[in-house]
DNA sequence: CTCGCTCTTGTACATCTGTACAAGATTCGT
DNA sequence: ACGAATCTTGTACAGATGTACAAGAGCGAG
């Protein structure tokens, strides 16, 4: 991963390349396109498999465009972990202008994780991401985006003591939904988000 | 990951080693010490980054043995998988005795619980494993194991309708201690629990 | 224009990786 | 005893990987 080095004495230009043509300028575009790429990658062969050169692929950009902006292989994760927690951000937002005008803020949050379960690559991402952050501390931002966010969002309508249960619930039946393959049973996640949430007697 | 290779004619002998001392044969023990090896570095590193060499270093046996044994890494990482599902199948079942026996199964679950996350170790390891079955169809079983048996656990102590939302319950709650690295609030847990098996009224 | 900066691209290379395999050591049936 | 099967270990090698870097292209300031 970051091999030692012995200091080489500058090597003589190694090969001489004719004249190349070049793409337009636009060094915005290309670190977005590669924190995106980052992101695809990583869904489909995970954090651990995720190189410099597949990144690039993904991009459609040469090699040394990745070290040029992302100098080391951390950084470059790094920036499309950057890019997953926007876009979660985002998520949550969307999330927070829904349920404030639903009539039933219940039923609103379920449709909300079910729709959110239709971009099954996405959410993978985001769940490897999330669960990441128990090794990697530097995931742990992600992670406290969404628990957290999820958590603040759900104090406007439910008890603030209730809230990390129902958070706990809905994470897990989403994470059961990934892990099987199957669809979210929106009917008993209702009912059971319901019973959390209903003051006792 | 499995480059092509051409057919080479049998290389001459490359090196001639001498005498080489042996340890004692014991192809079991090696097969288990490699299984359990694999999931020490999968916890440290993720699947991603697992190799023979990592696993044949933390096995204190040499190279050769990984190949000899499990041929491909593939091979080896199932070889881990397998023990992680047996490890898991022995939990549940030690589960099922405690309950069994308990004057309050609900506070006896969430202790069992927080007992199971005490190694986080081992609880980072299984839950990477768990939602690598998102992507990779050969680690289904495992997450299968987890869910359905802690599912039929449950079912002997509240309403079958009702274990689904417990077990997404507790999962959603692991994860969360998992990757925040806090602990358990087991008091919360119980009362939630208690929330989901109570018959509505 | 020309100098100097930033960006683009191709390529080099030390190291790591999966896997193959030869040469010994041990065990066991005969 | 002895030969074959099994196990152990060291080593080889092709390909992939992280990263460095040189050569050139575009562009703005003077």
């Amino acid at each position: 991963m970051t091999p030692d080095r012995r200091p080489s004495e500058p090597r003589p230009a190694d090969t001489v390349a004719a004249g190349r043509p070049q793409r337009p300028r636009d060094p915005q575009a290309r670190r977005r396109a590669l924190a995106t790429a980052v992101l695809e990658v990583v869904a489909e062969v995970g954090i651990g498999r995720t190189t410099h050169r597949a990144v690039a692929a993904r991009a459609g950009l040469p090699l040394g465009a990745t070290t040029y902006y992302f100098p080391t292989l951390d950084d470059l994760i790094a920036a499309g972990l950057r890019h997953a927690t926007e876009l979660l951000d985002a998520e949550l937002r969307s999330w927070s202008d829904r349920l404030a005008t639903a009539p039933d803020p219940t039923a609103a949050l379920v449709q909300l994780v079910a729709a959110y379960l239709a971009d099954r690559q996405r959410a993978t991402i985001e769940y490897e991401l999330y669960l990441a952050a128990a090794r990697d501390l530097t995931l742990r931002p992600l992670a406290e985006t969404w628990l957290h966010g999820l958590r603040g969002l759900l104090e406007a309508y439910v008890d603030g003591a209730d809230a990390p249960a129902v958070v706990a619930l809905l994470d897990g039946a989403m994470l059961q939904a990934l892990v099987t393959g199957t669809d979210l049973d929106t009917a008993g996640l209702r009912t059971a988000v319901r019973r959390l949430t209903r003051r006792p007697g």
